[in-house]
DNA sequence: GCCAACGTTGGC
DNA sequence: GCCAACGTTGGC
């Protein structure tokens, strides 16, 4: 199942990530998210988002590999994939006025920063 | 910078 | 186990 991350590029931007390649998406607390990345899988779909500043997806990355710290089993390392650069953002307002965002979990719990994405959420974002 | 929406914590 | 207080996220 694709992915939404969601990061605040004053932070770690996608052009941190399309800089360093790859990196360990780590940081996250919520319970929720977690239970996401636990179960994201080697060479599933990432769109990365820009939140607070530029409020917009952005581009998009694929997990390499997900393993878990042999001391902390509960946390996952879920490491990533710089792909692309989207060939045009999508805006939060545009996602909001998209049918096919209306029930999503980025705006029914929008301060979750790992949201699950339907293939066709996917497409529009990257295609759309 | 403000604040709404939640999640978490801790006193009882 | 309840709930007030506090902390965090993220849109505006």
């Amino acid at each position: 199942m694709p992915y939404l991350l969601k990061t605040e590029p004053d932070k770690y931007s996608f052009d941190n990530l399309l800089r360093d390649g790859e990196t360990v998406w780590d940081g996250i607390k919520n319970n929720q998210a977690l239970i996401s990345l636990r179960s994201m899988k080697k060479g599933e779909k990432l769109v990365i988002y820009h939140s607070n500043v530029g409020k917009a997806a952005v581009g998009t990355a694929r997990v390499v590999s997900n393993t878990t710290d042999a001391d902390d089993p509960k946390t996952p390392i879920v490491r990533i994939k710089a792909e692309k650069r989207l060939k045009r953002e999508k805006t939060l307002a545009e996602l909001r006025e998209s049918p096919l965002f209306t029930d999503s979990l980025l705006f029914r719990q929008f301060r979750l920063s790992v949201v699950p994405l339907t293939d066709a959420q996917y497409d529009w974002l990257v295609h759309g």
